[in-house]
DNA sequence: TCCGCTCGGATACCGTTAGTATCTGACCGT
DNA sequence: ACGGTCAGATACTAACGGTATCCGAGCGGA
C-alpha cells in the first residue's frame, strides 16, 4: 500500500470517528459536514473526496455501530440451546438496543432519509434483511437442535421479534421513562405457553 | 367571529391540506414551505403568521392524519366482544397503517425531527401515550366484558402492540415487498394460545 | 536523481432553505 | 370616519449540502 493510500485510509477512519461522535452527540442532521471536517482537522474538501455524500458518510457510521451490535448478538446466540434460552437471547439484545438509546436515535433519523435518497433505502432495506436473516437462521437451528417446532415460519417471527425492538426503540427514544424491564418481562410472558389465555 | 379571524381559519386550512399533500407525496424534508405556501396560493409570510415553524405545520398534517386513523380504530374496537375479536380488531389496525404506507413513511420522516426539536419530541410523545393508553382501555375492557384475564398488565401489552405496528410498518416502508398478509396470521398464531409449543 | 503527472485535500463559490425584519393595506373598535 | 392592529407580502440573512477549481506532495518512468 502506497504511502498515499495509508494516508487517505486514517483521513477516512478521522472522519468517520469524528463523524460518529457528532452524529450520536448532536444528531445526524444537526451536525454539518464543515464541523465534522474541522473538528477532524481537516477541511470539507476532505469529506468529499472520501464519501459521495453526507449520507454516504451516514451510513459508514452506520455500518461501524451496526457492526458492533452484530458481535454481541452473536455471542449472546452462541449460548443457547433451549427456547427459554432463546427468550433470553432476545431479551439480551432488546437491551442492548435500549442500552444504547443514541444508537437507536441515530437510526430513527436515518431512516428518515430514505425518503429523499433511493441510496440509503436499498442499503438500509438490505441491512434489515441482513439481521432478519440471521435471526431466523439462529431460530433454524434452535428447532434443529432441540427438536422444538415453531408454530409460524422462523422468517416471520424473525420479521416480528425485529419490528418489537424497532418499534419499541422508536417509542424509547420519544419517552426514556418507559419501562423496559416490565417489557422484556412481558415479552417473555406473551412467548413463552401462557399459563393460562381465556 | 370577525371576518379577519375566519380568513385566517381558512388560510390556515388550506395550508394545512397543501401541506399535506406536498408531505405525503414527496416527503416533509424535500418539501420547501416556499413552495407549501405558493401552490397554497399565499407566500411564505401566511405560513410563519400561521405557524411558528416548520415543524409547527408538520404536526399539524399529522394531527389531521392521526385524528382519520383514530376514528377508524375506534369503530372498529366498537364490535368487539371476545379475544378472537380483538385480534381481529388489531390485524385490522395494522392493515390500516400498513395499507398507508405514506402516513408511516411522514411519521417516521417525523420522527426524525425529534431529535432537534425538544417541541416535537414532547408532542410525538404524548400522541404516543395517547394511543397506548386507548389500547390499554381497550382491552381492561375486554377482560370486563368477557372475564378473560391476560397474563400481563394491560398497558404492558399495548406498549408491544404498538411496537410491532410501528416497528413493522418502518421495516416495510423501507421493503414494500414485505409479506403482510402472512405477518397477520404469525402474529394471531402467537397472541393465540398456542397449540404446541416446545 | 530528476520530472511531469496524479490525485487527496484546501479554498472559493453556488443554490436552496428555514427563519427574521420590515412593510402595507384591509379590517377592527370607537 | 379614523387611527391602530394584524394577516399576509416582500426583502433579507445565515447556514447548509454540494460543486468547481486550485495546489502541492507523492507517484512512476527515464
Amino acid at each position: 500500500m502506497s504511502i498515499r493510500a495509508v494516508r487517505q485510509a486514517q483521513t477516512r477512519e478521522s472522519l468517520i470517528a469524528t463523524a460518529r461522535t457528532l452524529f450520536l452527540d448532536d444528531g445526524y442532521a444537526a451536525t454539518s459536514l464543515d464541523r465534522v471536517a474541522v473538528e477532524a482537522g481537516f477541511s470539507k474538501g476532505a469529506v468529499y473526496s472520501n464519501f459521495k455524500s453526507k449520507e454516504e458518510l451516514g451510513l459508514a457510521v452506520l455500518d461501524q455501530i451496526h457492526g458492533e451490535m452484530v458481535v454481541e448478538v452473536v455471542s449472546a446466540l452462541a449460548a443457547v440451546t433451549t427456547y427459554e434460552d432463546s427468550l433470553g437471547a432476545f431479551e439480551g439484545w432488546l437491551k442492548l438496543r435500549l442500552g444504547q438509546p443514541r444508537w437507536t436515535a441515530l437510526e430513527v433519523e436515518f431512516a428518515a432519509v430514505v425518503r429523499t435518497s433511493p441510496f440509503v433505502a436499498t442499503e438500509l432495506a438490505a441491512r434489515h434483511r441482513q439481521i432478519r436473516d440471521a435471526i431466523a437462521a439462529m431460530l433454524l437451528d434452535l428447532q434443529a437442535r432441540t427438536g422444538m417446532r415453531l408454530a409460524v415460519p422462523a422468517d416471520q417471527v424473525a420479521l416480528v421479534l425485529l419490528s418489537i425492538g424497532i418499534g419499541l426503540g422508536a417509542q424509547r427514544s420519544l419517552d426514556p421513562t418507559l419501562d423496559v424491564h416490565a417489557f422484556t418481562d412481558t415479552i417473555r410472558s406473551l412467548l413463552l405457553p401462557p399459563p393460562s389465555a381465556g
